[in-house]
DNA sequence: ACAATTTAGGACAAATGTATCCTCTATAAA
DNA sequence: TTTATAGAGGATACATTTGTCCTAAATTGT
């Protein structure tokens, strides 16, 4: 479905997003460690991010990754569309390049509508609103770390 | 999402399941030709098929492949089950191993939406059902051919 | 028994996706 | 101007998925 580098990337977007109103500067060490990616990957997925506007960066000395207000307003597929491309919310079920209502696969219109919801939940949903979310508790961005020693 | 691999199988086992009536055995050059999957990467993935008993096989002269009934009554899922897994159907939608309702990730709960309906179209629908829409011509199963010389 | 046919299965090759490393460039402070 | 810091980008390595090829095993008719 959506590829590891985007997944990958959603998470980072959303970090440097949850951090936007403290005005600071994120580098990429910090990143990886806060979503768990592989640093060297995540460096090129930023780098994707900000050529595409999602984030932007400034490098040198106290630079490093931040998120601009009017990018806080993005939807979450901007950054699906910056990694993967839109083609997972277009492609036939069963993989024919020639499916569409008159001339459908046999799980044509059941996939129709269950891509169709996944298209929708990132074509509504800001970058701001999940950062949001993430800052009220309320969702997480890495994996709890269940303390093995208690 | 899902991969090749699996979207051939589909085909695969829905174009043998469309031939069910006909008691025909299929061999791998027929069905490989039909949903246009390359012939010797079919042969594998019919193996696979026939091994989890979506679809019988038959060695030697008159063999092929054809499914019996109370393998129509099969839902689509297994196929996926056969050659994916079920993975895809319980993933978290940004990668955290460790994502639920009490500890979800920014996209969780969207995503599970888009996600359960994709098993419910899955899991909801027989082979058999599928294979009656492509016979009564309602759906199909490779492009159309655009004939270029008209 | 033998020959012909068709699937089973192992080994291998190609393509794509994931991940790392190293050098270059830009920036900021001293 | 120099030095330190941090992203940009090319080259390369590794892993997985996709795809091919060849031989073995099973089945049928002669």
């Amino acid at each position: 479905m959506i590829s590891k580098a985007c997944k990958y990337g959603i998470r980072a977007a959303l970090f440097v997003a949850s951090k936007a109103e403290s005005g600071e500067k994120l580098n990429v060490k910090e990143i990886a460690r806060e979503v768990e990616a592989p640093e060297a990957f995540t460096a090129k997925i930023l780098q994707t991010l900000n050529k595409h506007q999602i984030i932007t960066s400034l490098k040198g000395p106290y630079g490093g990754f931040f998120i601009e207000a009017y990018q806080l307003d993005q939807p979450v597929i901007h950054i699906v569309n910056a990694i993967d491309g839109m083609a997972i919310f277009k492609e036939c079920g069963l993989g024919l390049k020639n499916c569409n209502e008159k001339h459908p696969c046999p799980m044509h219109f059941k996939y129709k509508e269950a891509r169709d919801a996944l298209y929708n939940a990132f074509q509504q949903t800001t970058i701001g609103q999940l950062a949001s979310d993430i800052n009220g508790g309320n969702s997480f961005l890495s994996n709890l770390q269940v303390d093995s020693c208690l």
